[in-house]
RNA sequence: GGAGGGAUGCCCGAGUGGCUAAAGGGGACGGACUGUAAAUCCGUUGACUACGUCUACGGUGGUUCGAAUCCACCUCCCUCCA
């Protein structure tokens, strides 16, 4: 990673501070650019699913830390993009999406975000746009002869994403050797309507990044800027957001706030200080403080970052709840209410609650979490899968908790 | 258009007629140790009305007492040549 430039506009220092800098592509004109104008800067997101994950959050970060410097943000949806199908990700055909699902799955984003970032038509308030506004009516012969033209193929076979394929004799489509025309494009046309000069990605974009900067040289003589963040893994090494239950979505409906203050809770040791600054807005003299923790106090510290995270996430009050649900499931063994909860029938049977509870995929599997003791109805390990589970395990607020393990706890109430 | 190669469980990947619900690895889940961490160790990892039954090795048929393994056709993917 190149090392941060020493910034003077209070965008970039930050930016560069919170550990979210990672290669600029003329860093001292875009310092210089900062700190004498409201700059416009996009991202772009894929609209494949109906939410996006915590992959997605350190770009989400820069939007909000631009509008919170006075800057404009820009969320440039992919659904021009996404009509075409990204092929990128090489074995499966991803299914082309109709008009009607990518527009519900911008609008589901959309509200997943709605504490993130603000809306509005204020000079510094975010804007939504979609590429498939001027992607959707390119006409093939003119896109050629006025964009097609700026393109060298000599340099595209050279960039990293086009080189690893044809290196490993792995096939890459004419659609795909495409996207990042497109993705250039983009820039330029951003440029135009919105007077947007800044795109920032993660660093596995900057080749396309870069095509944009050189398209807006190209076409309109303007000096475009890419900004990229590092790729975020952990500190073992894997790739972040990723958990048993596969991605750690924002939408609330996929994650709940409690789900996702207890991903952030789970921080491993050596990411504390790194997350603090990246996820959460908390000033630099407390998270030093809060990373020096050692042992078991750093736990006071992924507190922290949880609340901290959600907040900006789910807004402040669903992050206290989460806070003090996991407080009182964790450190006073109750059966907190605010815990993900489901309604049942009682008499079921142990295995029936489980699977309904999403504690076990099959009942097999909750066969098998019981055959290794680790299914729990209100905090005792059940040993017999033939349980019949009836009233007399509601406790006195009249539910009852299974859990699998230490971590995953569910309420149950009866129908 | 021609010639080859391939498709196996969540993923990678062995397996070329019975010992295969399918080696090994990864991932995931549970347990132990801890601090709701990491690392390590142990267990589990197709389903079900569960010492049994059913479904499974791209699809459909066939050969055989018996097929992931052999044959035919089909689908999809890849490589090379033109």
């Amino acid at each position: 990673m190149p090392a941060a430039p020493a910034f003077q506009s209070e965008f970039l220092k930050t930016f560069a501070a919170r550990g979210a800098y990672y290669d600029c592509s003329a860093p001292q004109d875009l310092d210089a650019l900062f700190a004498k104008e409201r700059v416009t800067a996009y991202i772009g997101f894929d609209c494949t699913a109906d939410s996006l994950h915590v992959g997605s959050l350190v770009q989400l970060m820069t939007l909000r830390r631009l509008q919170q410097a006075g800057h404009r943000p820009i969320l440039l949806m992919g659904g021009g993009t996404t009509k075409a199908g990204d092929p990128s990700g090489k074995d499966e055909t991803r299914l082309i999406l109709t008009p009607e699902q990518i527009e519900a799955n911008k609008q589901n984003i959309l509200g997943g975000i709605r504490h993130l970032l603000k809306f509005g038509d204020g000079p510094s308030d975010a804007i939504l746009v979609d590429n498939a506004e001027w992607l959707d009516k390119l006409e093939y012969i003119p896109f050629l002869r006025d964009v097609g033209r700026h393109f060298s193929v000599n340099r595209m076979l050279t960039m990293d994403s086009v080189k690893l394929r044809l290196d490993r004799d792995q096939p890459l489509s004419f659609l795909e050797f495409n996207y990042s025309i497109m993705q250039a494009y983009d820039f330029v046309e951003l440029y135009k309507r919105y007077g947007c000069k800044l795109q920032s990605s993660g660093s596995d974009q900057w080749g396309n990044v870069v095509s944009g900067i050189d398209l807006g040289r190209r076409m309109q003589s303007a000096q475009l800027f890419g900004l990229t963040t590092p790729l975020i893994t952990t500190s073992s090494g894997a790739k972040m957001g990723k958990t048993s239950a596969g991605a750690v979505w924002l939408n609330a409906n996929r994650v709940s706030p409690y789900d996702y203050w207890q991903f952030w809770r789970n921080t491993e040791d050596g990411d504390v200080g790194r997350f603090l600054r990246l996820f959460t807005e908390l000033p630099e003299a407390e998270i030093a403080r809060l990373e020096k923790l050692q042992g078991a106090e750093l736990n006071d510290a992924k507190k922290v970052l949880a609340t901290e995270a959600t907040a900006i996430l789910h807004g402040r009050e669903a992050a206290d709840k989460a806070g003090d649900t996991a407080r009182r499931a964790f450190e006073e063994g109750a059966s907190a209410d605010g815990l993900p909860t489901i309604t049942a029938t009682l008499p079921d049977g142990i295995l029936n609650l489980a699977v309904a509870a999403g504690l076990a995929a099959s009942n097999s599997e909750a066969r098998k979490l019981i055959a290794n003791n680790g299914l729990k109805l209100n905090d005792t390990s059940v040993s017999d899968p033939k349980l019949t589970v009836d009233a007399s395990a509601l406790n006195s607020d009249g539910v009852l908790k299974l859990s699998s393990g230490k971590k995953k706890h569910v309420l149950v109430k009866p129908a």
